[in-house]
DNA sequence: GCAGAAAGGTCAAAGAAAGTCAAAGTCAAA
DNA sequence: TTTGACTTTGACTTTCTTTGACCTTTCTGC
């Protein structure tokens, strides 16, 4: 494996638990065995907010570099809709939160459409019309918390 | 036997227990006699999509050709466990078929845990016992009909 | 404040793989 | 014997990585 992957592999498992690290330039190329500019070069190459991360950095003594795992605030948007349902829900209600979160981005349009579909009146046919929006709403709360966030 | 069978051979042959197979192209050029845009040649006429097989690579240091033979056609694999559950189905029949699905790369990892939850016990415990396994294989259906392939 | 040390940043050149393409070679079938 | 499909080769291209010289910012002790 090439040096570049090597030194994302070892980002990668120093943000593995809080989501983000603060490096040594210096300190891990040396560490590693490799000159100072390749920490630079793969985390310009692989570390960029289009691939989730952010990066601040400080020059002289003390100096560091400080790589985040951008998170946008999904599971409070997510507890907000959870919150907001009660123990039933009818389908229309249910289609527009879900599209909502979909359109805000808080949820993948793959995810959206399994929902849709677990929440939509054809899976409840068979049972009687009162306890309907009940299990809905109960599924879909249980969806919205177990949703990768 | 000509010398494109014996490098498609050799790359079969690595391919054989994982189903898929890394190679670094110069370097098998060398083990194997040939020059290393052979290579390419033998996988633009014997690995490709068409023949079940995909390929990734990568330029630069620490390059590679991956080669992988494709998984089963999805919507046929979704198609066969819609078919095969009935009107009713136990928690963890359900919980076993769509962690199979996942393994094999059918089913992506968001899409398994969200049918996970819609078709737990946790959904329907205000459902009269009967009722549940078969809303729960309602579900479980519909939604493999409208996972995206 | 200033000098110097201690970080990190930039950039371009060199290196390492893989990709492309067209010319030349092989060989069996018509 | 000609043709056409398949192979082999190698020169040239593109992409990604590694390295090092030089630059800028920040901190610390006088």
């Amino acid at each position: 494996m090439s040096m570049s992957n090597i030194i994302a592999q070892m980002i990668l498992e120093m943000m593995q638990d809080a989501g983000e690290t603060e490096i040594q330039r210096n300190e891990l190329a040396q560490t590693l065995g490799c000159v100072p500019s390749q920490i630079n070069y793969v985390i310009s190459s692989r570390f960029t907010p289009e691939q989730g991360y952010t990066v601040e950095s400080r020059r002289g003594g003390g100096g560091y570099i400080r790589i985040a795992r951008i998170k946008y605030d999904k599971s409070a948007m997510l507890m907000h809709v959870v919150n907001n349902v009660g123990a039933a829900i009818d389908e229309a209600t249910c289609r527009a939160h879900i599209q909502n979160l979909n359109y805000q981005e808080i949820l993948p349009t793959d995810s959206a459409r399994l929902m849709l579909t677990a929440t939509s009146d054809k899976c409840f046919r068979e049972l009687p019309p009162p306890l309907r929006d009940r299990v809905r709403a109960t599924i879909f709360k249980q969806m919205l918390l177990n949703v990768k966030g």
